[in-house]
DNA sequence: ACATTTGTTAACCACTTGGTTAAACCATGT
DNA sequence: ACATGGTTTAACCAAGTGGTTAACAAATGT
């Protein structure tokens, strides 16, 4: 029973952790409360993950590699970019519905500590965007699309799709929107993003 | 003297608040930590400002004034859609690299407390979309630009605009550049922006 | 000149913070 | 039965935390 009960502990803290850490950050977070949260007594957040400080890289870590791959999965593969955007928007965005705290969370915490990203930039599945650069420079020289830096749609992309979790109360505000309809106008983005970035990019 | 000294030290905390405030976030930030940057004794942040909140709201506050208007001067100018996104891009962009902390603080702090943002609603300045939404409208109508919902082209122009800074550690290690690499991508973004708006939005 | 108000300081305070410790608990192997 | 190992707990701790206080300094009004 021993090993079980340890990864149920072990499990019990790092979701817990999740839940706080990504909703108050860092400095927001206080160790009561992410061992309220876990059912279970303060020391025991030390006694598995001795600090403050490990216990959030396990949430960082744990976090990016959900974030990350879905990139290099799509950019990587051999679709077309017109297939490509259609694809990821899509994919991605249903994604971070399921996951709103997410690009936020990982975004403030690089900003608190950028040296940060140097470690995760060492892990060879890191995102690499080598294949789409050269995928994007034979689309040019075939006609297929206009000229453009892969760098510059790579970050668009990005933009397009992430900004609206990141800024959501912003957006809402600024759109007048409430929960529901904001909601929707996401929802919408599934399309919506691909197509505006083809019509962009692509020669007729 | 006691008008002028007054102004002095509420400005010089306010500075220092700012500075701090916005690299380090409510949460991070620490009161003795602002009294040292202002040169002054910790208590006289309670003299002039009562308490840590008030003084982040006053620090909040003067940040968001500063961000919206421009929106709004561009929002309802009388200018073409097409015109508009290459004034706004070049001057946002450009005033975004003056204060680069900006954004990131703004939305950081409306995730942490997002009710805050109802009390800047209230304001009469505070953006109004629909005079753009009219504009939009009617260039559709018009045949000049193709359909598209006001609220998503507005939401794709923050975006766009935005997030390369606010998201700036992350995709500098995603598209592999220094320090120096990005700025220049950054300023690339001056008219790389607008072209890629209105290439997706315009009717040949 | 002097009383009053405003600005400034050092010392202090109650409380929270992340982290530790020593003792108890409990499943297991012998 | 009992020793052993990891697991869990309550109590504790030093170092900060935002905030207060009381005394002092400086300017102002009369």
């Amino acid at each position: 029973m021993r090993k079980a009960k340890d990864k149920n502990t072990e499990e019990l803290i790092l979701n817990a952790a999740k839940s706080i850490f990504q909703s108050k950050g860092m400095d927001g977070a206080r160790m009561q409360e992410i061992a309220d949260k876990a059912g279970i007594n303060k020391a025991m957040l030390h006694y598995y993950y001795r600090s403050k400080q490990l216990l959030f890289e396990s949430v960082f870590k744990n976090a990016f590699s959900l974030l990350a791959p879905q990139l290099n999965a799509v950019l990587n593969d051999e679709s077309t970019i017109e297939d490509k955007m259609r694809n990821f928007t899509s994919n991605y965005i249903a994604f971070i519905v399921k996951h709103p705290y997410l690009p936020n969370f990982i975004i403030q915490e690089l900003n608190r500590n950028p040296g940060f990203i140097i470690k995760l930039k060492d892990n060879p599945s890191f995102l690499n965007l080598d294949k789409f650069k050269l995928q994007v420079e034979q689309e040019i020289e075939k006609g297929i699309i206009k000229p453009i830096s892969a760098e510059q749609l790579f970050i668009n992309i990005m933009a397009l799709n992430i900004f609206p979790f990141v800024a959501k109360p912003l957006l809402m505000a600024f759109t007048d929107t409430d929960d529901n309809a904001y909601s929707q106008l996401i929802e919408d983005r599934k399309t919506e993003v691909a197509d505006f970035i083809i019509n962009s990019i692509k020669l007729k």
